[in-house]
DNA sequence: GTCAATATGTAGCCGAGGCTACACTTAGTC
DNA sequence: GACTAAGTGTAGCCTCGGCTACATATTGAC
């Protein structure tokens, strides 16, 4: 239970801008997965994906691509720089730490799948390191 | 042209950037504390609770205002509608709910209180009820 | 009551992330 | 080679959430 007024916004660091490095885990994760599953990832692919119009996708290419995370040529396809493979692989091992714990825990599928979406990129590694030790623990129990 | 393929925006809804949903959360959430804490909220408390400008307070809860969540008068305090004071208590116990989990797993307060601020917004009932679940049956077993 | 400090409002700017409408390229098919 | 469909680019508009600079209101001390 919570006793007291938990420490809700102690400080202050309402970092409103974590929200463009969301947008580029999002971005990148979705071009390496695109790439491994159909050889390579265009501007339609991820349009369908994230379900925004192509004009959308295209300008966020644009913008992730000043920040050297993908490059892309007219009419060509997106693809990630050596950065952004990072970011990728980074983003896709915090999302599996999530979505496994959540399903370790009881979680649907289905729930566990939207929810991880939603919440991998909120997580610091002191609480992902709690969660996949914690899900470690419970699939050994219980496999 | 006719393009009957691409409904782009249909079917996966909006479920991208219902960011400002969260803002609505956070925003209600902070007012009624403070409002308990010092009798009533004004703008530059909220101001100073996200670390923004008073102006970007100012805008904001004129949005909250047409959306019937607060109601304030020119130089008067942010007060809740019944609509936002529900919306505060769904959010708060969100909140708490979320942030004694993560107490329960082993997360530090710092980082718990931190991480439960961005993710209580992307919890699913389902996942919640886990949770809650979950920081039961471990506070039970190591009171 | 006056005055200064504090709080609030207004104007105007910016970038991110949405959109539609329209122009143009690329890739197939005949 | 010509035509068409799908993909991409560009122009222009919107909202949200930020900001600074400046104007006005409220409040408290004297």
């Amino acid at each position: 239970m919570t006793k007291k007024a938990p420490p809700i916004s102690d400080g202050h660091r309402r970092t409103r801008r974590d929200h463009s490095r969301e947008t580029a885990e999002d971005y990148v994760e979705a071009v390496a997965e695109i790439t491994v599953e159909h050889g390579r990832c265009r501007v339609v692919d991820l349009a369908r994906r994230f379900a925004v119009s192509h004009v959308t996708v295209s300008k966020t290419v644009s913008r992730l691509s000043e920040s050297g995370l993908v490059t892309s040529e007219p009419y060509g396809p997106v693809e990630l720089t050596a950065r952004g493979q990072r970011l990728a692989r980074e983003s896709r091992r915090r999302h599996e730490v999530v979505y496994d714990f959540l399903l370790a825990i009881g979680v649907s599928e289905k729930a566990a799948a939207i929810d991880a979406e939603g919440i991998e990129h909120h997580m610091s590694p002191e609480t992902l390191k709690c969660m996949a030790e914690l899900t470690e623990k419970i699939t050994r129990k219980t496999p």
